[in-house]
DNA sequence: AGTTTCGGCGCC
DNA sequence: AAAGGGCGCCGAAACT
């Protein structure tokens, strides 16, 4: 049996299946299957299911206990390879991917649907425009042929093939939730904000609060409204352009105190409140949408929840069931080492080389041991920090490390010119908006797999734009973290393997943060088990270099317990 | 009245 | 010490 099957929904609620051959072409018949669980785990062998879209399909499946080893999602594909292309903007569906194969009017994309509270049933309402087996087919077809077309057709597989197996992780962590106590959370709510009142206002400690900053203005002010809180400040003589905290802590006035308490609290009480609690927590789960590849550097995004900025004071929430527990796992300084990974640079690459500290090492070789100096010169770098003791620390840090800085500073200046800028494995930056005739004249693309370097010559943001420079800023951050979403697909893609024939489950996914979910007695296979993905997933996504991403790891029964 | 943008802040 | 990159979320403000 062929390892590589297609499949499409059918009208009827069926599904037709058909085997591929080596060549990505058909290799039989299409078959109608009445059963779309059944037509899966009645083909055992197959190793990879080429479909439209892993949110079409997979969330059904996953209703019956049906697993699959690889998906191929021709969509997600279809997005990195138009990317690639350099014609970001264009819509990405399999229709329009179709339509401009065979020359029809290419439909635009169907509109994202906006979050929905609890609405575990959006996982199953038909998203974007079905299209039968032969035409998406005839699409993968063409997207293999793009594939072999492009600068590094091995990377470019890798990478479609990372994204898929990020589909089929994210559908598998909306439906097992992260473990949340409702009782627990509403403790810490109590703790923190008071009894609530009836009438839906604010509770008891913000309402508090709210009196403080009166009091200390000598008439009434409303702390949540910026407009408010300037006006009270002008009148008491304080000129702020602002109400953001670092502007607020450096002025000198009864009300700051209060006032950043206040919004410190506000904040969770709108955004980790009781109504979210009600709206997102169902049977002991935390259930986020979570969306792979949701934005263009490859980080994921999720809808509805705020799943990826869940306050340290609210983890408290998450504990794992009787007798489980929650690996929780960090990669430690993710950005320099993948920053020396694609970077080459030798000094960065020994530094990355080990396990240890590596803020430290840096600091030791650049900035007589002053580690927190060291972290800001290398955020600085990877963010494009334009002012401050951080570009002094540049410099310092470009004089140790000049390939790393160079490789970003590079960056940069081909976000700034219009130029197309990539992650090592061909994730794509979009340049800025332009004319056609802009992009036909594109030459020199810098790949993150060819030697971008020139020596180490400082580049500086000459005379360009404020709009130039922020595209610059956003060019040098996307191939850090780009590299660093790409290497992270890797690891979730080597860790779900691993995990496949055990009880535990991936439960949460952040950036360079995972979650699993399993029985006490598995907690150290789990824990190994990550150390070796992030690993694989190294080499796999950066070739043979001496970085390594080793991971900081904490077996507890609670997320707030793991740092 | 409904929709979009803004300000501010949470996480990485 | 100063205010760089990404995202989502909420209510208020600013619009149509």
């Amino acid at each position: 049996m062929a390892d590589r099957w297609a499949l499409a929904p059918a009208e009827d609620g069926g599904v037709d299946v058909a085997p591929l051959g080596p060549d990505g072409l058909p290799a039989g018949p299409v078959l109608r299957e009445a059963d779309p669980a059944e037509a899966v785990r009645s083909r055992p062998g197959v190793t990879r299911w080429v479909w439209r879209s892993t949110a079409e399909v997979y969330p059904r499946l996953l209703t019956t206990g049906v697993r699959v080893e690889r998906a191929y999602d021709i969509e997600a594909a279809e997005t990195l390879l138009l990317g690639h292309e350099g014609r970001y903007g264009e819509p990405r569906s399999a229709a329009a991917a179709l339509a401009r194969l065979r020359g029809g009017p290419v439909p635009p994309d169907p509109p994202q649907r906006p979050a929905e509270p609890g609405a575990q049933s959006s996982l199953f309402e038909p998203q974007g425009v079905r299209l039968p087996l032969p035409d998406l087919l005839a699409v993968y077809a063409e997207q293999q042929r793009r594939t072999g077309a492009t600068a590094h057709p091995d990377r470019m597989r890798l990478l479609t093939a990372a994204e898929s197996a990020g589909t089929l992780v994210a559908a598998e962590m909306n439906r097992a939730g992260l473990p949340w106590r409702a009782d627990v959370h509403r403790a810490v709510l109590h703790d923190l904000l008071g009894e609530r009142y009836a009438g839906g206002g604010e509770p008891r400690r913000l309402a508090e609060l709210a009196d403080e900053v009166s009091a200390a203005f000598g008439h009434r002010v409303r702390p949540d409204l910026p407009a408010d809180v300037v006006k009270a400040f002008s009148r008491a003589g304080i000129k702020i352009t602002s109400t953001r905290r670092w502007e607020i802590e450096s002025v000198d006035h009864p009300a700051v105190k209060p006032l950043i308490e206040y919004k410190k609290l506000y904040r969770i009480w709108v955004a980790h409140g009781w109504s979210w609690l009600q709206d997102w927590v169902r049977d002991g789960r935390f259930r986020p949408e979570f969306l792979a590849g949701g934005t263009v550097s490859g980080r994921w995004v999720t809808n509805g929840g705020g799943a990826l900025q869940i306050p340290k004071v609210i983890r408290r929430a998450a504990v794992a069931d009787p007798g489980w527990r929650l690996v929780v796992a960090d990669a430690d300084q993710m950005e320099p080492r993948v920053l020396a990974a694609i970077s080459r640079d030798p000094g960065l690459m020994e530094v990355a080389g080990r396990e240890s500290d590596l803020y430290q090492s840096v600091s030791d070789r650049a900035f007589s041991g002053d580690r927190a100096q060291a972290k800001l010169a290398v955020l600085g770098a990877v963010y494009g920090q334009t002012s401050g003791d951080g570009l002094k620390n540049l410099a310092a840090l470009r004089r140790r490390f000049p390939r790393a800085v160079a490789y970003v500073d590079e960056a940069a200046r081909a976000g700034e010119e219009g130029r197309l800028v990539r992650t090592w494995l061909g994730r794509t930056c979009p340049p800025a908006a332009r004319t056609t005739d802009d992009a036909a004249e594109e030459a020199g693309i810098p790949d993150a797999g060819e030697d971008a370097t020139d020596g180490g010559r400082p580049w500086v943001p000459g005379h360009s734009s404020a709009d130039a420079r922020a595209r610059g800023r956003f060019a040098r951050n996307f191939v850090v973290q780009g590299s660093a979403a790409d290497w992270a697909l890797l690891l979730l893609a080597a860790l779900r393997r691993t995990l496949s024939g055990m009880a535990a489950e991936l439960v949460f996914f952040q950036h360079d943060e995972v979650i699993v979910h399993c029985p006490e007695e598995e907690a150290e296979t789990v824990a190994a088990a990550i150390r070796e993905a992030a690993d694989l997933a190294g080499r796999l996504t950066f070739g043979e270099t001496p970085v390594r991403f080793p991971f900081t790891t904490a077996v507890v029964e609670c997320y707030a317990d793991a740092k």
